[in-house]
DNA sequence: TTAAATCATACGACATATTGTCGGATAAAT
DNA sequence: ATTTATCCGACAATATGTCGTATGATTTAA
């Protein structure tokens, strides 16, 4: 007999969101495998049969999510003339906006926003070359730097409850991109 | 009789020392009390004396560093006409470079480092607002968004195998403030 | 078309590990 | 000698990980 990819995929997806739901209020070490299967209406044996432990949910979620960031910039970062696609990084952000602010927030894990950079700053990376950027410890902290400031940015706006609007912040990324941080500094003084 | 504190105090040290060196390699999750006090030499209800949990452990360390950190850089931060204090900074990680790489590493605290922000900022702010800023929204992003890059930077750098050296870091982290990130990246282009 | 065989899925139960909370042992200060 | 801070041993409750097995759907053969 063949596996039946629905059914199972349907368990999966089930615990996935069960697990989801309380890695969005509290940290994943006190998240017990108990709590996952009783909100999913599953026996607790069944966890197993998919995952290996509470952290194995959380990176295979990691996984998808990588993976489905992965296949929009390609074309979009590279398009345009801006060297920095500062406009695709906050459309691609809002548009995952329900997983990656509580990843990137207070009981998120710190090692997918590493591997976020790190899947992102390749491809930044090849483009600029192309262009015909030099290829080595300044332009790998550079966009360090530009994508630490972004993420940071992002989850700052996502999180606070009397926000900018999106204009605003594009307006003010912009200017911090091309003033940097002491020319708008500077700037604010009277 | 009236407590001692010498002892309690070195006990509090040497089950934090056991927690660190567990934490300094996986994460908080699959940390067991029974490790810690196994490492520290005590029966493991000598930790409930101590703290409430795992996390408790972590959140006291936590607290006391953080109260370190407020410590030094109130002179240095607003001494110097720089409107940013590229240098104080890259100071005070590498004092605490220990901790600091753990925790703002890949199995640290997310909550952490919003904390290290939200405890620097006022500071800066307040300095930036006497020398004439105006203090809103562009303002208090400015400053997200700088310190979320230097955190990104450093941590990047001091976790790196072939690292740059300070200076070498010190000089772009100043570019990247006074030219903007697409300044920078214009400039590598031949 | 029907009936039997097969196998994926989910479950119940077991042994072990971890947690949190007692009351009590020990040793030092008064 | 008495008191009490510090640490420990033991207990009940909960969580973990791994079995073997029931169920029910799909395949195979009559």
């Amino acid at each position: 007999m063949k596996k039946n990819p629905a059914i199972t995929a349907q368990t999966r997806q089930n615990l996935t969101d069960a697990f989801w739901q309380l890695y969005s209020s509290k940290p994943i070490g006190k998240i017990t495998i108990k709590e996952i299967t009783a909100k999913a209406g599953y026996n607790r044996s069944t966890f197993y049969e998919y995952f290996t432990d509470v952290y194995d949910v959380l990176e295979q979620l990691e996984n998808s999510l990588i993976s489905k960031l992965q296949e929009v910039p390609m074309q979009q970062l590279s398009s345009s003339g801006d060297p920095f696609p500062l406009e695709a990084l906050i459309r691609l952000y809002s548009e995952h906006r329900q997983y990656l602010t509580i990843l990137l927030g207070d009981h998120g894990d710190p090692a997918f926003q590493r591997r976020i950079k790190a899947s992102i700053k390749p491809l930044m990376k090849e483009t600029l070359v192309v262009q015909g950027a030099k290829d080595g410890f300044e332009l790998d902290y550079t966009l360090e730097y530009a994508l630490s400031a972004m993420i940071g940015i992002l989850s700052y706006r996502f999180n606070q409850e009397n926000a900018p609007s999106i204009e605003d912040l594009t307006s003010l990324l912009g200017e911090l991109s091309s003033e940097g941080v002491i020319g708008k500094l500077m700037g604010l003084r009277e």
